[in-house]
RNA sequence: GCCGAAGUGGUGGAAUUGGUAGACACGCUGGACUCAAAAUCCAGUGCUAGCAAUAGUGUGCGGGUUCGAGUCCCGCCUUCGGUACCA
């Protein structure tokens, strides 16, 4: 039998599929191993040869568990709600759930094509009402709860309320966002309103004011990603901050606990350390300042209360409450000038471009608490609302960025400390003597904070503090595509719950997805839905994407449950993912929210486990190659005008053109060296943007030409700018695993993207190597069969195969085990190419093999597997064992180094002395040569290593 | 800007704990088979000099530690990911 990779490929998939072959059930004899993919988004370009590098990777780690008796979770999904679908839908009217079903089905029969372990029984779909019914039910929950500081936990609003009753604001230590106190009794005599006002600002779920980008032009809300420049992204209309009450996640009451039971955790110390960043816990003094003419003060957080001495002005952020309580008239003109400036930045570029400083003074002073100093108080864009308290004591001798802020506008500096005795110490070091700082002056940094802190705490001032880089996160979305909030709004804007009953609360059906009036979400256009029940308003925004991803994990324990997310009992089996694979895109905000309301969750007994994902690896992007056509801005006498990139000097150079980006298939020598669109290139091109047909091109002749001009010109070719980025439908470059799979089957596509590199790193696609990867498989295959003959006899390997195959048993679990699958491929590779120079077509030898390749090639192998004439699926059988026996060699083999590099080689017996083997090195003529009759200055022997000789 | 990662032949990469740099592939060169092509097989292949033996040189750049550095330390450069409404 000749190897066709379809012809198996489709057999095996239809009886797996009958057969059931990957379904998986609790079974208590037996350890549980969850192996774990991010779910993907199903966008319009369907799957591409990126998401699988991860999913194949965790198939092979699958695989081998099972074979290693494990019962083996490992499932698959959908992340189905999301922004694309709604921008298709507004551009096409097509209904987001129906073109989600349709990319989903797309996606489904991509994975199906890549030979894949899922137990598809367990399918999510996050867009489902089956599904989100229980994000919306586990919203409801952190809707209903607060956190208590003192159990570090959360707990039921109903205490809180009762605490309320008996003691007021005072009798609890809770996470909140509530500002004043109050008595029982004060409580007690407040309306329902008030009530409902101060509990909101308690619950785990609350709302607030946020900042959201407005884009008049556009009626809409624009994601941070569609703004370029303070521009949207699409139709270039400006962009500005706006306020909105929004829903929001108290993720900062877990701040703690997410930092430190990260500990445990079995992932890289660079995700970890990211974590950490972020989460960003700092240690220092909240401090208050007193208003010169007002009676507000402007609260700060300082890691720095030793510097006090040299804050000499403060730094509000624009958007900060008393801006417009404490600007005198006189500057009121400038500080809205600069507000409405501000106001078109986004955050990260508020953040980045720290070389020019922005600012405006309000007209207003603070007084310094401890000299009472008048200070004046500015407004900066560096300062943000939501870091910390939005105002900062600017102390420019010891932060650059105060600093650079004071010499730009000419503010006193005043040091306070001296860092003399410490060469080479930055301002962010806490190091140095304080001085001009009354009763500090003299002491260390270290000291002056701890004195100062007790300082600030006994004169009541502010006091210690920790805070948090983490924010609350922003949980509403102006959309449609999204779980609608379980809420409803009566008569005076209380927030109220939908019964547990009520659930799902579903999407209403609708036609216009465009954004209703004043920035409110699609959902507003659908009336009836609004107001269907007397008195009450629905809410109408809906969920992020972070909501459904945040605990998908757990309904794959479970997926058909309609009593409650997941039975106990699947729970209490599966309790945590053993292994997750998947992007750092994601290594902050998915992993930092599904830990989140994992340890929600938790504290209300819902879960056994504190963590979610115990193990997890970063797999690398596969990025694509963007290819781009040089299109001059301004046209030649009315007409486009494209030119070769080795041409571009003689129009102008680069700044004079724009680059359009090329669907790929049109590009010869596609991600090469050489790069070009040929006259069949171009002719595609014009078809496939036809504005384009009447265009000019000048190729690396220098000529210029039209379309039918290049179409009888042979030599005509357009070179393109090549560049690496992200695979995706607006750069025309997706790459198809359907159409890898179809040329060289699945076996050798999932070889060969194991075989591409480490699964952490980042590259970009290339089929260059594949032939490799499929000569391989051939070459294992040509072990069984050569043509029709069937190969395979009973006759008792040497040491020599046996030793062959059992290095191998031993380097593929070793590979394994610390996830190094391209080396696994070069050890099947190096394999077989012994095993062929011997012409060892032995049972003994070559079944183990077939077991021991099964998990990366599943179905060469199941097929060899039946050829064998072995009962049942190989994917069933176990793991071949590793006997040691067959690996001892009683010589070592040394190279023999002179000054640190390798001059000859020595074969030794294993058992030599260590006189014998230093006289031996001696004696060896490359050495004599090198010591010129001299004695070495030292021999060092790294037993069974290598042997260095100095001289 | 800030946080994290990566950088090794023409190309993808290997080197697991500081110990033979370039495994395994692709590509290229030459050869066998063939009318020819495909497929397959054999040999060579970091760079420089040399017929060769061999020598020098070589892991982004500049320093350092060490008998020995791709690996550890200090300072840079470039690329990628994240930066809180892309997913």
């Amino acid at each position: 039998m000749l190897y066709h990779p379809e012809n198996i490929e489709n057999k095996w998939k239809k009886i797996w599929s009958d057969q059931k072959v990957y379904a998986v059930t609790p079974d208590p004899s037996k350890p549980k191993y969850y192996v774990l993919d991010m779910f993907p988004y199903p966008s319009g370009a369907g799957l591409h040869v990126g998401h699988p590098l991860g999913y194949i990777a965790s198939d092979i780690v699958s695989r081998y568990k099972r074979l290693k008796g494990f019962n083996v979770l490992h499932p698959m999904g959908y992340d189905a709600f999301g922004l694309p679908a709604e921008q298709y839908a507004i551009q096409t009217g097509v209904h987001p759930a129906v073109s989600t079903a349709e990319n989903i089905a797309r996606y489904r029969s991509q994975l199906d094509n890549i030979g894949f372990s899922y137990d598809w029984s367990r399918e999510v779909n996050t867009s489902e009402p089956s599904y989100y019914k229980w994000t919306q039910w586990i919203f409801l929950r952190l809707f209903s709860h607060y956190y208590d500081l003192t159990e570090d936990k959360a707990k039921s609003l109903d205490d809180l309320i009762g605490i309320f009753e008996t003691s007021g604001s005072h009798g609890v230590s809770a996470a909140h966002s509530f500002e004043g106190s109050f008595t029982a009794e004060e409580w007690k005599t407040k309306s329902k309103v008030e009530q409902d006002k101060i509990l909101m600002n308690y619950r785990l779920a609350y709302r607030k004011v946020g900042y959201v980008n407005w884009c008049e032009a556009l009626g809409t809300v624009l994601a941070n990603d569609e703004v370029k420049d303070g521009l949207s992204e699409r139709g270039g209309f400006p962009v500005e901050k706006k306020a909105m009450t929004q829903w929001s996640l108290r993720i900062t009451a877990y701040a703690e606990r997410l930092l430190t039971e990260l500990n445990d955790l079995e992932w890289s110390d660079a995700l970890k350390t990211m974590q950490r960043n972020w989460i960003g816990r700092s240690e220092g003094a909240r401090v208050f300042f007193g208003l010169d003419g007002h009676e507000d003060s402007i609260e700060i957080f300082t890691t720095r209360p030793d510097t006090i001495f040299g804050s000499t002005f403060m730094v509000l952020a624009p958007e900060h409450d008393l801006v417009q309580k404490i600007t005198t008239s006189e500057q009121r003109s400038e500080i809205e000038g600069y507000i409405e400036y501000v106001n078109s930045r986004s955050e990260r570029e508020r953040m980045s471009e720290v070389k020019e400083v922005t600012g405006a003074f309000t007209g207003a002073y603070a007084i310094h608490p401890i000299s009472k100093d008048k200070i004046p108080v500015w407004i900066g864009e560096y300062v943000l609302k939501d870091y910390g308290t939005g105002a900062i004591m600017a102390v420019p001798s010891d932060d650059e960025r105060d600093d650079a802020f004071a010499k730009k506008f000419d503010l006193p500096i005043i040091p306070v400390v001296d860092k003399t005795d410490y060469p080479g110490s930055g301002k962010h070091d806490k190091e140095g003597k304080m001085i001009n700082s009354g009763f500090l002056n003299g002491m260390e940094v270290k000291d002056a904070i701890k004195k100062m802190l007790e300082y600030i705490e006994s004169h009541h001032l502010g006091k210690k503090e920790v805070n948090y880089k983490l924010r609350d996160a922003n949980f509403s979305r102006q959309r449609y595509w999204g779980e609608p909030f379980p809420i409803v709004y009566d008569q005076e804007g209380v927030a109220h719950a939908l019964d547990n009953d009520r659930l799902p609360l579903t999407l209403p059906d609708l036609q216009n997805f465009l954004p209703a009036s004043d920035g409110r979400s699609p959902l507003a256009r659908a009336e009836d839905w609004v107001t269907e029940t007397d008195g009450f308003v629905r809410e109408t925004d809906t969920m992020p994407g972070f909501a459904g991803s945040s605990w998908y994990f757990l309904r794959y324990m479970d997926p058909q449950n309609d009593q409650a997310f997941a039975s106990q009992e699947a729970l209490d089996y599966w309790k945590d993912v053993d292994l997750y694979i998947g992007g750092t895109e994601h290594a902050v905000g998915h992993l930092m929210y599904s830990r989140f309301w994992h340890k929600f969750l938790y504290d209300l007994g819902k879960v056994p486990t504190k963590e979610p994902f115990l193990k997890l690896i970063n797999q690398g992007m596969i990025q694509g190659v963007i290819e781009y056509i040089y299109l001059k801005k301004e046209k030649e006498n009315g007409l486009s005008l494209f030119v070769s990139k080795d041409r571009l000097e003689a129009w102008g150079g680069e700044e004079s053109f724009s680059k359009l980006p090329v669907h790929i298939d049109f590009v010869e020598g596609y991600g090469g060296s050489k790069p070009h669109l040929n006259p069949k290139g171009i002719n595609h091109f014009v078809q496939w943007r036809p504005e384009f047909v009447d265009a000019v091109f000048v190729g690396s002749t220098g000529d210029k030409m039209s379309v039918s001009e290049i179409e009888t010109s042979e030599n005509f070719m357009l070179y393109t700018e090549s560049e690496v980025g992200k695979m995706s439908k607006r750069y025309y470059n997706v790459v198809n695993p359907d159409d890898v799979v179809a040329r060289y089957g699945a076996d050798c596509f999932r070889m060969y993207e194991m075989f591409l590199g480490p699964i952490e790193q980042s590259k970009p696609w290339d089929t260059k190597g594949i032939d490799g990867v499929q000569k391989f498989l051939r070459k294992y295959w040509s072990l069984f069969y050569e043509g029709d003959q069937w190969l395979v006899n009973r006759e008792t390997p040497t040491g020599e195969e046996y030793k062959i195959l059992h290095t191998t048993i031993k380097k593929i679990a070793e590979d394994i085990e610390r996830f190094s699958l391209n080396t696994s491929v070069s050890a099947f590779m190096v394999c077989v190419n012994e095993l062929k120079r011997l012409d060892c077509h032995k049972f003994d030898i070559l079944e183990p093999l077939v077991r021991l390749l099964a998990p990366f090639a599943p179905f060469i192998t199941e097929e060899l597997w039946s050829a064998l004439d072995q009962k049942g699926s190989v994917h069933h059988a176990t793991y071949p064992e590793l006997n040691p026996d067959y690996l001892v060699s009683d010589t070592v083999e040394y190279p023999v180094c002179i000054n640190g590099k390798k001059r000859d080689d020595l074969a030794v017996s294993k058992d030599i002395t260590q006189s014998d083997l230093e006289s031996q090195v001696l004696a060896l003529e490359s050495v004599q040569k090198w010591l010129e009759g001299a004695q070495p200055k030292k021999i060092i022997i790294v037993p069974n290593r290598m042997i260095n000789v100095v001289v």
